[in-house]
DNA sequence: TCCGTATCGGTTGTGCACAACTTAATTGGG
DNA sequence: CCCAATTAAGTTGTGCACAACCGATACGGA
């Protein structure tokens, strides 16, 4: 009973999260990017030339998710990681021409995504707004 | 503006259900379990003896993902396949008596989780009940 | 009945997540 | 000033997700 599938908030965001993230799939894919790349470039064009560090901690991401996936942004001639003159452990990483100009193309996915569908700004807004504090929450409790 | 990281759904979500996976590893650790393992022996739980396709469509998961890991539930002797008799395309999936007496200790996961948390049950109750109607909407969307 | 098509499960390959470990650079206490 | 402890990034290994593809079985009309 307690222990039934529909009943656990867990799944219901497991879910939720990767139905989400199969939705932007094909507009991601327009752009030759995963969505994981999708969320490393949009902290980038919020503020460029930022550490591995930084990027891990908007993210939640340890540089075992991120080293790779940042080689491959690089492949791709969207960044560039070189390490840090004042510290030579820390890597900065940099956009690109490439990689700023990707960003007006990205600028109509937000717009794209929930279009066709009945799902009202407002709702989307608090939902989101209830995720962050919940994941806030159990941050705050885990350190 | 519109591309800022805190304002996209999409990241509060994933963000929220890494956080929430990583609540569950600890106590499932105890378990030996995954946490999609974890989800398949709550379908298997609630109901015995079902095919791999069955399993992927309460889990919307594809056997490209339930082959490999119903093979390792396998071989830690928590349940069984075979071959439908009366189908030979078809495989079924059965819990063995280890399987079944797992359950008991998974019993106290939901009761453990969010204790020490200061998250009411009601409104964890509500997110996840707007999150499965999302996810709904885009899965229908998307048939 | 026979053949074309659909269905089921599995395999292969790519790309995350995450734990555990390694290497190199930095820092701070004695 | 030196060395032990810390920190940053990377590597390795495991286990999902998911796409693309494959082989075997079942089914349905001509």
């Amino acid at each position: 009973m307690e222990l039934e599938l529909r009943h656990q908030l867990c799944f219901a965001l497991y879910s939720a999260s990767r139905a989400v993230t199969a939705l932007y799939r094909p507009l991601l894919d327009e752009l030759g990017l995963t969505y994981p790349q999708y969320l490393v470039m949009l902290v980038l064009w919020e503020r460029d030339a930022r550490t591995v560090k930084e990027l891990g901690s908007e993210l939640r991401l340890d540089s075992g998710t991120l080293s790779p996936l940042l080689k491959r942004l690089e492949a791709a001639d969207l960044l560039t990681r070189e390490r840090s003159p004042e510290d030579e452990r820390s890597v900065t990483v940099s956009l690109t021409t490439r990689g700023v100009a990707l960003r007006e193309k990205a600028e109509e996915i937000p717009g794209r995504l929930f279009c066709g569908t009945d799902l009202a700004g407002d709702e989307l807004a608090e939902l989101r707004d209830t995720l962050t504090r919940l994941t806030d929450k159990i941050q705050r409790r885990n350190t």
